[in-house]
RNA sequence: GCGGAAUUAGCUCAGCUGGAUAGAGCGUCGGUCUACGAAACCGAAGGUCGCAGGUUCGACUCCUGCAUUCCGCGCCA
């Protein structure tokens, strides 16, 4: 089977020779405008594919559809794939396929190893994921955790599909926010707490603040991944004491960053669109298109023009921007940049500011699509310890650090249990069952599947057996139930990554992995591989070998380890 | 009130963009190791897919209402 086909491509184009063969004969009109619908039933007594074709077209033609797949299936052109046909239920085609192509994928898995499963559909195009973008006043929450794992599982499936991937991190480094971060460091440094008359409203109050006083008191250097400072020392230089805390919350994040082993490409500075003129020249663009107006003494964009509910302010009436104007320049520096597509990942809190992102980008005229860019939601994430909800950290004060979950239950459960659920559904994040040593944990139930693997290759080498690469010759030998559904399993995997990565879901390769996890066991178990007749021990080995490559490749693109051992 | 997301087994969740008898894991009950790794496997029980309509050959899936939960809704970011 050549890289990029698979079962259900090349039924297709059997299929839509059938059909082609029924327009020449008269019995269709024309060809249907979709290509063929595939399935895999999930009743194995359904055939191993299915197609539906017949029950769609059949009122068209005017024919009963069980009439018209027998034509169809008449129709099909002489091939090796399938090896018998039959029409089920309402109308059905239920394809058996030849038993030696479900094996054969061992040998596509051998000879493609790290890159099965890959594609070249984004065919070197430019695409930006932009994620986490957390504003450096403090350490990283769970939230972040979850837009990191999906993130960066999503940067990894583009990838995968062919996509040149530059992934960005996105943080406001003037703001409000980061003021209140420098009065909060001020007011430490001056030996004030939370409880103090003067303490800054709106100050942070986490235990990471006094830290970072004592830090600049103290005249130490810190060094972040796009900075270094060393601090003034001067408790009355607010300016200092900001860039000071802007550098240690930073170095902070690229730390929690670098224990759950995610990298940016790039890291962009909201104050860089006020320094290089971009948020100016935004305004004026927009201003100069005519879609902006003075009521007030604000300027508003007209953003109801472009599908939003109201307008929306773009300079307050004392004279700053709001929020969403860099947002607006920002992305429009996205454009230029050349990205063919921008993904998104980010809080669902944030929903509202794509309507005007996208509004703002269209006022621009620039030629940038309408849905340009995309985004991924994520919903909440809760934290349950000991069946009860966790709301605090100690570092952190109010919320849960992404640190406090890879310190519980390690890096490779934490990114699994933040990209294992759809984005869209709130999630639960339960320590007590990310650190169970047992099935009721995927992660290791994954992991186990994959040492095992490892453990008969390397038994298999001890007692100087056979090259897994051998037992391509004897994959006829692969004929017992269980080892054709692990076959089958493992020659799925490609289209898992195309749907993932389609879709944006990283979470289907997490589900796929552990059925095929399930498959394997069930195979592992029913037989050994080690004990049979010498021909079925190579095959059986390079199924083995097999497994071990797309499991590998699959935890890969979730970004969890593959161990050889446990 | 408006917008978004969600609602599937006791619990945590899948459900391949409309297919056939709705699936996993945990939990419960019952079986499998003098071991190619039992961190595993095999089996059983467990469901009115929130409710009510609609669309059609066919609906957990699409549409419309309603209910409940979460998140947003400022000249905050």
């Amino acid at each position: 089977m050549p890289n990029g086909t698979t079962m259900k491509s090349e039924l297709a184009a059997l299929i839509t020779a059938a059909l082609e063969q029924l327009v020449s004969q008269g019995v269709l009109a024309e060809l249907p405008d979709a290509a063929p619908q595939i399935d895999r039933p999930k009743d194995s007594s359904h055939g191993d594919l299915s197609c539906n074709v017949a029950m769609v077209l059949a009122k068209r033609v005017g024919m009963a559809p069980r009439d018209l797949a027998s034509q169809l299936i008449e129709a099909l052109p002489k091939n090796t794939l399938i090896d018998s046909s039959d029409i089920a239920g309402p109308g059905f085609i239920n394809f058996f396929i030849n038993p030696g192509h479900h094996t054969e994928v061992v040998r596509s898995i051998l000879e493609q190893g790290s890159s099965y499963g890959h594609s070249e559909t984004g065919a070197g195009r430019r695409v930006q994921v932009e994620f986490v973008s957390a504003n450096p006043t403090g350490p990283l929450h769970v939230g972040h955790g979850r837009g990191a794992a999906i993130g960066d599982s999503l940067s990894r499936l583009l990838e995968a599909t062919g996509w040149s991937v530059h992934r960005e991190f996105y943080y406001n480094d003037a703001g409000q926010q980061i003021n209140n971060l420098a009065l909060s460091v001020q007011a430490r440094a001056q030996g004030k707490d939370p409880a103090h008359p003067d303490w800054p409203t709106d100050g942070y109050q986490g235990g990471y603040i006094e830290d970072v006083a004592t830090a600049y008191v103290a005249g130490e250097t810190v060094q972040a991944a796009d900075r270094e400072i060393t601090a003034a020392s001067d408790v009355d230089n607010l300016d200092a004491i900001r860039e000071f805390a802007v550098a240690c919350l930073r170095r902070e994040q690229d730390q929690d960053l670098k224990a759950f082993q995610v990298v940016f490409d790039e890291y962009f500075l909201e104050s860089s669109l006020y320094d290089s003129g971009a948020v100016e020249e935004t305004v004026s663009t927009l201003e100069q298109a005519g879609h902006t107006f003075e009521e007030q003494d604000a300027l508003w964009l007209r953003t109801t023009d472009f599908g939003d509910d109201k307008n929306r302010v773009m300079r307050k009436s004392e004279g700053g921007y709001t929020y969403f104007v860099p947002d607006v320049a920002y992305h429009h520096n996205k454009w230029q940049r050349g990205f063919e597509r921008v993904i998104n990942e980010q809080g669902a809190d944030h929903h509202s500011t794509i309507t005007r992102v996208r509004a703002g980008l269209q006022g621009l005229n620039s030629g940038i699509p309408e849905g340009w860019p995309e985004y991924v939601l994520h919903q909440m994430v809760t934290v349950m310890r000991e069946g009860a909800e966790v709301k605090l950290s100690k570092r952190a004060g109010s919320y849960v650090t992404l640190r406090d979950l890879i310190d519980w239950v390690g890096c490779d459960a934490t990114r699994y249990f933040l990209v294992a659920r759809a984005p869209t559904s709130q999630l639960t994040f339960d320590v007590d069952l990310a650190l169970a040593r047992s099935n009721e944990n995927p992660v290791y139930y994954i992991q186990y599947a994959h040492a095992r693997c490892a453990s008969v290759l390397r038994k298999a080498g001890e007692d100087n057996r056979a090259n897994p690469h051998q037992g391509l010759a004897y994959l006829h030998c692969l004929v017992e139930p269980e080892t054709l559904a692990l076959a089958i399993s493992l020659g799925r995997f490609p289209e898992v990554v195309a749907i993932a990565a389609e879709r944006l879901e990283p979470h289907d390769v997490a589900n796929y992995l552990r059925e095929l996890a399930a498959d394997f066991h069930s195979f592992y178990n029913a037989h050994k591989v080690l004990e049979g007749a010498a021909e079925t021990t190579k095959a059986r080995l390079a199924l083995v070998a097999a497994t071990r490559l797309v499991i590998a490749n699959g935890l890969e693109l979730l970004g969890v380890s593959a161990p050889e051992s446990m």
